[in-house]
DNA sequence: CTGTTAGCGCGTTCAA
DNA sequence: TTGAACGCGCTAACAG
């Protein structure tokens, strides 16, 4: 059914042996017009384009893979297994990639699963390799994923650079828009400011938050920064012990989205109305952050930005065979309608 | 520096002719042991697997694809632009799929974005093709999407079936969920249902609904259904109105879930409880629908289902080459908190 | 069971 | 500017 059938007997698929018969030329000529390339008269060119949209000639794209050695095709890895939320940020970054390499003719194969076990022998042929959001993965892991360090790759917010030098490194720094965040928050007329933090160790904006508040000109207070997790209801938790303080903040940071819905949820449970009483902002900017009320005010990493580092990285090392390189990418705030001034009583208690 | 380069004086890439030869072996059985034959001594096989692992060998792909013609590679094409809560839909549905591909050990090719003219010849050559999301896709598009029929292909949702013959088809009939639905708020007391729906002319479903009301033990009375929008401020205020009715129905049935969350704001803003006053249910199951309050009740499509079919009818025509079959896919009620029975007074109205 | 050989379809030399 | 011939790396058919 799918061989070479025929039709108005004709034999449907052709290759290029058979195309060039048919226009009367020499497969050369037919393959360089096909190629664009210089050495060919542009009335033969014309005449190849022509034909071959005529009579529905495409070349077999493996025979050109074969005889080229390139597939124009990138894979995605996702090494690990995320939530849903994280998730977001995986398809939203999906997205973006897809759209740099389409925008550079090259294809996307995506991999959103789990990698198995014995498909590497199997495993498509691809020019390079797009790492993400995989802090942890291991040399051998990473061996396995190039073939030896054979594929170009790129690690986006990956381990630390110095650990993988074959392969090319985008990070992703979200301290500016966090900075942005707090800036505005001290701009709004805030003063004390609370941190609901994600529990994890060692994250830079944890550790440098001290500089960071001081430096929007907010006070520090070490009462102000507690270690949630990661769900809804933790947020809430901590939201709820921050402004049953005796000196409560007028406006809370999340170190994630979730986080910052089960504050909004909090504050609300206490009476307190957003941004009125109290401000909120997340840090993520889930698709969900536009839907819920009020809209969240939240740290958005700008993905394009990323994508776009990420692909130029992969294709200078695929197409120039450049050195692999390290970029940092940085995150902005998005403002929505969950921070507001300060009330003057708020203000006045401390 | 990614050519073929000198790793401890030994060639790193390596083809199947010097790998032969480093194993005192011919090309032949090498590849047979590799492709795992039956005509390979188990030793041989053995020592052949053992020693690609230790020197590093891998067959080249594009090789093998071209002498098979085989790529094992499917491409998801979604034709059309969706807004950000569809494409909820398609994610998972390009997660489903990609999980099912992996299982019978093919790759699948994303392409989220919007198809770009002129990449016709360049495409990458793909074993099959799976169509989603796309009752509107026209013959043409259809042709230079299958390279004019010669790509087996499989519609998920997409057009009449007698429009495509060469395609398969994988439909998705959501009236099982609905008839589960409606059932479902018969048990729990309700005899009043209203009806939201999303202005679509000739949806099976509305076509249908008196016929599943009655079925369910349901009354059926025209006033009680109202086509809104897609939109949450419509389906908020097409329940606006059937709450605000002389006898109003003591439960709704949104034909999507952006316009059960207006229906939940809007009984919310009359005073109503949910699901104490009116229960709602919701057609889609888009991921909101846990985190709003109170979570929804709702219809699923059985998405990993449908991505079974489409994949099993998809390797039938690559395998098999098997004629284009048309499968039918229901869908199922997921029971969250948004229903409950209906209160003794609002039964007593009627 | 193993070795040998002929293509798969194309890009890319070299001559003409 | 064009044509002829070689080879990319592999599978499959056939011979031993």
């Amino acid at each position: 059914m799918w061989e070479r059938a025929e039709i108005f007997g004709k034999s449907v698929i052709m290759n290029i042996v058979e195309f060039a018969k048919c226009l009367n030329l020499s497969i050369g000529t037919v393959s360089r017009a096909l190629n664009d390339r210089p050495d060919v008269s542009p009335k033969t060119r014309q005449m190849v384009l022509e034909k071959a949209q005529e009579l529905g000639f495409a070349r077999n794209a493996n025979a050109r893979h074969l005889v080229t050695g390139r597939t124009f095709l990138i894979r995605l890895e996702c090494p690990y297994n995320a939530d849903v939320l994280s998730d977001r940020y995986l398809i939203e970054m999906a997205r973006a990639l897809e759209e740099e390499t389409h925008a550079h003719n090259y294809n996307l194969l995506l991999r959103l699963g789990r990698r198995r076990e014995g498909m590497e022998t199997e495993m498509y042929s691809v020019d390079g390799l797009v790492v993400i959001g995989a802090p942890e993965v291991s040399p051998d892991d990473f061996n396995a994923l190039t073939r030896r360090g054979r594929t170009p790759a790129v690690l986006i917010d990956g381990p630390e650079p110095s650990d993988f030098p074959n392969a090319s490194h985008v990070c992703v720094d979200t301290q500016p828009g966090v900075r942005e965040a707090l800036q505005y928050l001290a701009d709004l007329g805030h003063r004390r400011v609370g941190y609901i933090g994600s529990g994890f160790p060692g994250q830079h904006v944890r550790v440098r938050l001290p500089e960071l508040m001081a430096e929007a000109g907010l006070i520090w207070d070490p009462a102000l920064a507690v270690e949630a997790g990661v769900t809804r209801q933790e947020g809430s938790e901590a939201a709820t012990r921050l402004l049953q303080m005796a000196n409560p903040p007028t406006a809370i940071f999340a170190r994630t989205d979730v986080l910052a819905f089960g504050a909004i949820e909090a504050a609300q449970q206490l009476g307190l109305s957003i941004p009125g009483d109290v401000s909120v902002i997340g840090h993520d900017n889930v698709e969900i952050a536009t839907l819920v009320n009020p809209p969240l005010t939240t740290v958005a990493i700008d993905i394009p930005q990323v994508a776009k580092a990420a692909i130029r990285a992969l294709l200078e090392m695929i197409e120039q065979k450049a050195a692999p390189s390290i970029e940092s990418c940085g995150a902005h705030l998005v403002i929505r309608k969950s921070c507001g001034p300060p009330t003057a009583a708020a203000l006045a208690v401390r």
